[in-house]
DNA sequence: CGCGACGTTGATTTGCCTCAACGATTGTGG
DNA sequence: CCACAATCGTTGAGGCAAATCAACGTCGCG
């Protein structure tokens, strides 16, 4: 049960099995149903998410009324959202579970304990918003360097399960096309 | 001297006057005058600086040979490329300043260092990278809902002196529009 | 002075959007 | 278990925002 996200946190430290042991006594493990919302706009984020098997997406409504969709969640991934979570701020975001997803919480409680107990978890939690940074940084600069076309492609390449697991006009909206223009991309594409 | 730079770690944590001593015994001072590289493609990253004065910005070079700006740095901003110093790998981005200009520098070893001795920092240092977080994906959001025009209005609005201090073509390449452009959006706007 | 970097302006083109109509699939209540 | 609605994807016509290309004026600087 916790080999996927122990495999995930050594990435990048290393933690003996003590260090461990405290680090699941301390992850709260959540089974959801497809279609529930984690959170939702107003609310305050109280959690940071493991992924361990399931789909969630993450999205905010923009002032036109539109979903835009921020990110995909699916095995392997964190999700929440880290400034309302750290700062205790009303979100401008909803989190909805796509499938039945299995879930590890934190708090903003017990991710408090974890620091205090291993500290060196402070670089774990670093490493990930800092990937997140690098990750929405190159999806700008390809947004405005690249066609919806190559863009496209590039997505499907990277998450080759999502389009199989999510309606096609939420990877439009992530895309940041219509979904009208992304059926015409891959009616294009497919008849080469 | 550190009047701008203890305000602004000051805004998240609070330190004593012991626990700043420590910090200003770690920065490095640096003059540096315009058009100068700080950082470029292939280097690795090994600083972070905070700007006392001047200006600064951040670019890469896209697949078409295009400059794109990532950020402006100016007085009271922090700039680097946290993944490239944190994981001492070879960076994509340009750093060059616009204007001669005063920083703060840490290295790898005096960031270490200020971390081992006032503990505190870490949390600095991670809104830091969560802000910059949050401001990439509202400038990616508002690149998906916006049209240029109120991105543009709402650039000058966010930072009223850039306008002044860097060419024209630097604001079109941040708002991810084309010089040309930009200059029809003003010339129709001036006409109002 | 003359060159290069910069900004402007106009003509043309294009990537993508909007709107509308239409099948196909899913799911839900009676 | 069916019927109907809702959701989803596709396709086409038309329109607009922004890119591209080209020409030109201006300024700062060697």
């Amino acid at each position: 049960m916790y080999e996927s996200i122990d495999k995930n946190v050594n990435r990048s430290v290393t933690f003996s099995q003590e260090e461990l042991d405290i680090f699941h006594s301390l992850l709260e493990h959540r089974s959801v149903p497809k279609k529930t919302f984690l959170l939702q706009e107003g609310e305050v984020c109280n959690f940071e998410a493991y992924v361990i098997k399931g789909c969630v997406r993450t999205y905010y409504i923009d002032e036109n009324g539109f979903e835009v969709i921020l990110q995909f969640g699916i095995e392997d991934w964190w999700l929440g959202d880290a400034a309302s979570f750290n700062e205790q701020t009303p979100t401008k975001l909803f989190i909805e579970t796509i499938e039945d997803s299995e879930l590890f919480i934190f708090t903003p409680h017990s991710k408090e304990e974890l620091l205090f107990r291993v500290p060196k978890f402070e670089r774990v939690f670093r490493l990930l918003i800092q990937r997140n940074l690098a990750a929405t940084q190159s999806r700008l600069f390809h947004t405005f360097s690249k066609p919806a076309q190559e863009r496209y492609l590039e997505f499907i390449e990277k998450y080759p399960t999502i389009p199989q697991r999510v309606p096609q006009h939420y990877i439009a909206s992530y895309l940041g096309i219509s979904p009208e223009f992304l059926s015409k991309i891959r009616g294009k594409l497919a008849k080469k």
